[in-house]
This record gives structure tokens, sequence and C-alpha cells, in this order.
RNA sequence: GGACUCGUAGCUCAGUUGGCUAGAGCGUUGCAUUGACAUUGCAAAGGUCACAGGUUCAAGUCCUGUCGGGUCCACCA
């Protein structure tokens, strides 16, 4: 043995010894308890970082389970993770000077597809490389066949019953990546702007955006703001830089009357807050930005402008004209940015999937609040109901090619038309050929447009109609009796209960404007093609269901990644096999950073209920961040970045590991510095040199005489006690404390007292003294082996040989 | 604005349901040592446990407030 433990000799053949002896291989065995965790699957091209690096916790309660005679299988995996992925890869076009749009979909999936296998490996390899005790043979991958067809199963039953809708609306937009994100994606920034004081119609109003002013559809004010009472519902003109337009004037409670002049223009189709006000108002949407981040062809001279472009062009030609007032310079605001690129995110409306994720979350709720899953440390269960209680509807598309793709096939249509909606309840009569409608609102057909109509409910095309004659007229001059319409009314009161069922939020009286449409109508039948409607299906339908059309192409969106991890717990059991699942799920632990309590582990429990019916793992354990060793964070700006590998290299696995968690309180941000491996670095190196020394007396085998004394007793004592104390530990996650305690007792107690204690017995040839510290050596082996695999197993085999494991002592 | 969390030795942090002279790692000081280990041993210095009240026989630990960090969420043109 040499004088100091040298873990670059012992590591990679210790490893290479455990999986050649299958001792990481979890089977189905009836008579053994099951111990699941499912490693949360990195990012299967980057490097390993300190997120992975955290994976020890499980390492520890792998092998602290496995020790103790469970069926341990920790299942790892690799995750294609969609959005990081792909921008990498675009990063490495572009320094050929290429991007993304120079190559066809297939072509860029196949070529992000091969970089990510040439990139692949070192991941694994460096997971090994810290000893981690995954069972390699079953690992998995989010993109395998297996899995996806999964994937896609859960997407069918989540539309099946109703939980899936299409849907247009404001989404997060980065115009740089080229993709919407959900709501948990952004990153809000403070930034200053200039706030900009302009004349509108009659109002002075204030705004960071000037450049969105072309999709104006009104202005809003604070309906209890006596300055501006008077203009509620009535029409302003407004002269603006492409011409005049007329505006309408609407009252709401989110306008503050302090802020600003109180007065805001509303841009319904780029400002989530306009939005809504413009929902409570019947405003309608006008979109002016492209998802190209340019001005469009509503904005005139404007049109192809980017949006920072137009910006600056619109300030200055309001200030030409006289319609600048002032502008504040240092308006502080926050600005929703791509967590990706860091770019400002453009609200843009735009058609795609959500789930609706209430009923969801009221399972998952559940099952948080009644224990059926467990959170340590507890503080994070409050945050996690407070999580599930805020979760809003969730959208799923991503416009990026590194994905799934969305198993969702639209029906073609042959022609883009404008379409006319139909309550459910009518949609009978009007295929029953009665032409006329009545509309409360414009659509802003005109005589002669071909439009198609759809039942409002089913989001189904049902006919289409040409538009022959418009008129306008009020509630109150509708013939009642008209039979050409179709539906008669005996009174007005019917009439506007069927227009209410159309407009329930909108007031309507005798003197509301309605809208007459005459027009031919035209029932789709089989033998024309194109409906428009969604078919939700693994492979590819043969002809469409409704309207029997074969032409479908399927939806160009991939998948949010967070839809496929949120499965990974299940998929992966059931990839394995039906055995493996009904044995191992639900997993015992899930073991993850308390960072993605929201975006990973709420979603895995809300999606793994709805398909298994079961709660995904009886537990989760989450860590903390790691930082510097002042307690900042780790960035390449501040220069503070340590490299795990590299610490591995330099003092070994098991220092690096035990660093870790040494000292930290469980889900506490760790500060780490080089300081902290050194004192376990020179830890492991105690524990060799304890074996060391037995060893040495063991290999001299003086004459053999036996004497109990003092000492041996009270050793065993001490052991006993403390192996109680360990196992209490580590059943309630306190691993730093079982730590530790093993750290305390091997060197403190065991080394610095009992060894010099029975130094001179040992000298004397008394094997009882020999045999107990032995003994007692052993049983501390074994308590610190999920901390430090490496050096444990390698002692274990100087002692009983090279053929044998620590992990086998209970086997 | 809301929620959570922290404020204990020079630094990074432990301190279990309140209970003896408040602990560890690193750092500092002194001494020791050539048959397990200098990646060592022994010893020492160093803390009004952020502050102010309160509960209690007893508070670093529970309650209230103040001050000061941190994280997450919401968000006003």
């Amino acid at each position: 043995m040499d004088k100091t433990f040298q873990p670059s000799k012992f590591e990679k053949d210790i490893y290479a010894f455990w999986e050649k002896n299958k001792l990481f291989v979890a089977k189905v065995d009836k008579k053994k308890k099951p111990f699941t965790i499912i490693l949360p699957p990195p990012n299967a091209n980057a490097a390993l970082h300190w997120g992975h690096a955290m994976y020890v916790y499980e390492d520890v309660m792998i092998r602290y389970h496995k020790l103790m005679g469970f069926e341990t299988l920790w299942f790892p995996g690799a995750d294609h993770a969609g959005i990081e992925t792909q921008f990498v890869f675009e990063k490495h076009l572009k320094k050929q000077g290429k991007s993304r749009f120079d190559f066809e979909r297939p072509i860029l999936f196949q070529m992000i597809w091969d970089f990510v296998q040439e990139n692949r490996g070192t991941m694994e390899k460096q997971l090994k490389s810290l000893g981690f005790a995954l069972d390699w043979t079953k690992e998995k991958y989010t993109m395998d066949p297996d899995i996806v067809d999964i994937v896609y199963d859960t997407f069918e039953k989540l539309f099946k019953d109703g939980l899936i809708y299409r849907a247009e609306r404001l989404v997060n937009y980065c115009t740089s990546c080229g993709t919407s994100f959900s709501d948990l994606e952004v990153v809000h920034k403070e930034q200053t702007d200039p706030l900009y004081y302009m004349k509108y119609g009659p109002f002075t109003l204030a705004t960071v955006r000037p450049e969105t002013k072309f999709g104006d559809t009104a202005v809003a004010v604070n309906p209890k703001d006596k300055r501006y009472k008077k203009w509620i519902g009535k029409i302003v003109e407004v002269e603006g830089l492409i011409g005049k337009f007329k505006l309408k004037v609407v009252g709401d409670d989110v306008v503050d009357p302090k802020f600003g002049t109180g007065v805001v223009k509303v841009t319904p189709a780029h400002d989530f807050n306009d939005y809504e006000i413009a929902k409570r108002h019947d405003v309608p949407l006008k979109q002016v930005i492209g998802f190209d981040g340019r001005l469009n062809n509503l904005t005139g001279k404007y049109e192809g402008l980017t949006v920072k472009q137009a910006r600056e062009k619109v300030v200055a030609d309001l200030e030409k004209k006289g319609l600048m007032v002032k502008i504040k310079t240092d308006y502080s605001h926050r600005v929703a940015t791509c967590y990706r690129c860091g770019r400002t995110l453009e609200p843009l409306p735009k058609d795609q999937w959500y789930i609706k994720v209430k009923p969801l979350v009221d399972e998952a709720k559940k099952l948080v609040v009644k224990n059926k899953v467990e959170i340590y440390p507890k503080r994070f269960k409050k945050q996690l109901t407070r999580i599930l209680d805020e979760f809003i509807d969730w959208n799923i598309s991503r416009q990026i090619v590194w994905g799934i793709r969305i198993p969702a096939w639209r029906c073609v249509r042959p022609e883009k038309v404008k379409i006319m909606g139909f309550h459910d309840s009518v949609v009978s009569q009007v295929i029953k050929g009665k032409t006329k409608t009545y509309r409360l609102r414009d659509h802003g057909f005109k005589v002669g447009d071909r439009i198609a109509l759809e039942n409002s409910q089913k989001k189904e095309l049902f006919g289409y109609a040409v538009i022959m004659k418009i008129q306008k007229t009020s509630v109150g001059s509708i013939d009642l009796q008209d039979k050409s319409h179709y539906a008669v009314y005996s009174t007005y009161e019917d009439l506007i209960k069927a227009f209410k069922r159309h407009n329930p939020e909108k007031e309507i009286n005798k003197q509301t404007k309605a809208f007459l449409y005459e027009y031919t109508f035209e029932e789709i039948t089989k033998s024309r093609s194109g409906c428009g409607r969604w078919i939700v299906s693994k492979k590819k339908p043969q002809k469409c269901p409704k309207c029997s059309s074969g032409k479908l192409i399927q939806d160009e969106d991939t998948f949010d990644t967070w839809f496929s991890s949120a499965q990974w717990p299940f998929v992966t059991l059931q990839s394995t096999g039906k055995d493996h699942f009904d044995y191992f799920y639900p997993t015992t632990v899930m073991e993850t950073g308390y960072d993605i309590l929201r975006a990973w582990v709420s979603r895995m429990i809300m999606v793994g209920y709805f398909v298994t019916k079961k709660e995904p793992f009886q537990n989760v354990f989450l860590h903390g961040m790691v930082r510097d060793k002042h307690g900042q964070k780790m960035s390449k700006s501040k220069g503070n970045v340590l490299d795990p590998m590299d610490m591995v290299q330099k003092f070994g696995a098991d220092a690096f590991r035990a660093a870790l968690l040494f000292g930290v309180k469980e889900g506490n941000d760790i500060s780490f510095s080089e300081e902290r491996i050194v004192g376990m670095r020179n830890f492991a190196n105690k524990v060799w040199n304890v074996g060391r020394f037995l060893h040495m007396n063991k290999n001299e085998e003086k004459k053999s005489k036996s004497k109990k004394i003092k000492a041996t007793d009270d050793l065993n004592k001490e052991l006993e006690q403390m192996k109680k104390q360990y196992q209490k530990h580590m059943d309630k996650y306190e691993f730093s404390k079982a730590l530790n305690l093993v750290h305390e007792f091997l060197w403190h107690r065991l080394a610095d007292v009992y060894v010099e204690k029975l130094k001179d017995e040992l000298k004397n040839g008394n094997m009882e003294a020999l045999s107990t510290l032995t003994n007692s050596y052993i049983e501390n082996l074994k308590m610190l082996h999920p901390f430090m695999p490496f050096i444990t197993e390698a002692l274990y085999q100087t002692f009983y040989g090279q053929n044998k494991s620590i992990l086998n002592r209970h086997a």
C-alpha cells in the first residue's frame, strides 16, 4: 500500500469492476423491496456542470439502500433539450456562416441529431468518473422511438379527455430564436428606457413603445378618473403618422390614474395587459409586428423596419409633426426577455396548443397535501402548493425543429378564407339551408367574399358560403318572422337571448347594432377536400374523418421539452417492460434542484398522475445551488467558476463528492471552494492510513494471543451507538449529519483515540485488539461507502481480495 | 407588492422536538514527530449566537417588531 491514497490509481478500474460484475444492474426481485431513483436526464450533448455534480445525493441514497438490502435501480437517461441544443447548434452553424433557414426541416433535424450523437458520451463518461451507481444497461434518451411513442400516447389521451386545446393568444415570442415560450421561461430584467409623452387625439399619453401605435385599437382610462370620465364610450379621432384614425375610449380599472397622464393606448396584439383590456371591452386585435420582428404592411412607410428602427423613426417623426410632448429618459421598468439569448421578447398573437391544467393541478395538489408525495426539506412543500395554485394553462408548442414533433394533423383548406362561427345549437338549422344570419359584430366581410362556416364549439368547419348582401341594422328593426333566416323568433326577448349566447359579456338591447348577412350556403361534402380540422394521431391518418380529404399536413411545431420531461419517471420504466414498471413504479425518490420545482417537479406530478393514476415518486428531495466560496453565484464574467471535472482530477472523485455534502444543510446553497475538497482529500487519506496500519499489523501475524481489555469493549459500545445514529440520519435524508458522524468517528475516535490506545497491544500481538479495530473500521467503511465509494471499495478489497465488493456484503 | 429564506468564531457553515462550560472545516498561534498518516498529532486563541422586546424554571432554538442580505413569484402604458 502506498503511503497516501492515490485516487487515479483506483477509480477507473474499480468502476469497470462494478460494471463487469453487474453490481448496478437492477432486476425485478419480489423478495426484496425496490428502491428507485430516476436520474434527472442531463442534456445529451452538454458537459457536466455543478447541477449534475449534485447527483451525488442520489448516489448516496442508492448505495446506502443497496447496502441495506434493497433492490435498487438508478435509471440513467439523456434529454434532447430542445431549445438549448438547437441554440447551441445554431451558434455552431453561424461559425460556418450559415443559418438554420438555409436548410430544409428534415435535413436540419438530421444535422442536429448527428451533432448531438457526436457530442454525446462525454456526459456519460463524466458521470462514471464520479462513481455513480447507474444502471447503464437501461439507459434511455428522450428521442428514442419507444419513448416518443409513449409521449404521443399521453398527448392523445390528454386530447381525448378534452385537456388539450388550440387557441390564438398572445405568446412570448423571441424573434431571434424564432419560437414562443411558456410563461415560466420568461426572464424579467430591470431596464431603463425613455417614456414618451405624445399627443393622441384629445389626450396626451405616455408609452415606452410608440412604434406599436399602428396597432392601437382603443384608448383606455380609469372609469373613476374625473378628468376623462366623459370620454368613455366615445369615439375619438387621432392624428397619426400614417393618417387619421378613429378609436373607442374604454374605461378599465387596471389603468392607474397616477401613472403618466392616466391615459393608455390599447395595443391588444402586442401587449398582454392590453390584450386583457381588449377582451373585456370587445376591442379588435390588430397585428402590426410580424414574427420576424419587423413592422408589417399595415404600417405604411414603416413596413420592414425592425422594432428598434421603427421606434427611432416614429419618435423622430412624431417630433417633426409636433406630436411629441416630452420625453422622460430615466423610466425604469421590467422587460420580458428570452432566457436563452437575452433579447427582449415580443408579445405576438399566435395559434398554439395548450394544456388545460386545472384538472391536473387539482389532483397533483391532493397528492402533495396528503403527503402521497413528500417533500424534503419540508419548507418546499409550501412553495410547491403555491406553485400549483398559480399554474396557468401551459403552452406546449415550440417553433423549433429539434424536438418531438407534435402528432397533430391539419386537414388543409383548399384556400384561405375568413370564418364565420356558429353556436353548436344552430348549426343544424344553418345546414337546412336557411341562408341569413344576424351578427352583432362586423367581421369585415365584403359582398362577394367566400367564407367558411365553423361550429364555434367544436372548432369544425361545416360549410362554405358566399356573401350576397350585408345590412347594418339595429336589433329593434329586425324582422322576427323573416322566413329566410335560419331561425325565427316570437319575441325580441328570444332574439336577444340568442344574441347573448354568442356575446355573453355584451349588453344587448333593441338599440344595439347588428349586421345582417345574406349568403349562399354550401355544405362541406366528401368530394370537397379540406375542412381545416385538427386531428391528433400518432400515425398520419389516411384521410380526414370529418370530410374525407386526404390532404393532411402535420403541425410544424414540436413539444416544449418539459412536456416530455414531465413524463420521464413513467416513460423510462414503461419502455423497459411491464414487469419493471409494476415493480419499480411509483419511484421512491425524485432528487433535483429547487430551481426547477415549478418547471419540472410540479409538472411530473401533474402529468404522471394523469397517465398512471399513481404518484410518479413518493418523495422529492431538493438540493441547493452551488456558489463560490463567498456565496456568490458562479459566473464567467466574475471569473469565479470552478470546473467540477478539474476538481475530480486534482483531488479524486471521493473527496469531491464528500466536499459537496460535508457541512451543508440539505436544500441550502453550497459555498464551494478548493479548501473544502482539500479537507475531504485529507480525510480520505486518513481513512487510507488507518487501513494501511491495520493491514500491516494483520500481515505481521505475531503469536496469537487474545485478551479482552476495556478499550475494545468501549469501542464496540461506541460503534453500536454510532451506527444507530447514522441510520437515523440517513433515513431522514440528513446526509450531511451522517457524513459528519462518520468523519468524526473514524478520525477522532477510532484513529486518534482507539488506535493510539491499542497500539501497544497490537505490538504485543493481541489479536482481540486487532480484530476489534478491524471490525470497527470495516463497519465504518461501509457507512462511508455511499459518500466515498472508490476508496472504501479499494480498502475493502485489500482486506478481502480483489474479487470481492463492499456492495455485496448483504447480497 | 407577495411568499420563502438567512443573519452563530477571521472565512464557509452545523446546531434535531427550547436543557449542562455554543460546534465543524478552512485559516491563525505554539509545541511535537523519522515504523499508519506533515494530506499528521497535541494544545491554544477567537463568538454580547444582527438588534429590541416577549413567553418560560430555562431561548442560538418559540412569538412580535426593527435593521440588513438572498431567492422565487407578480407587475403599470
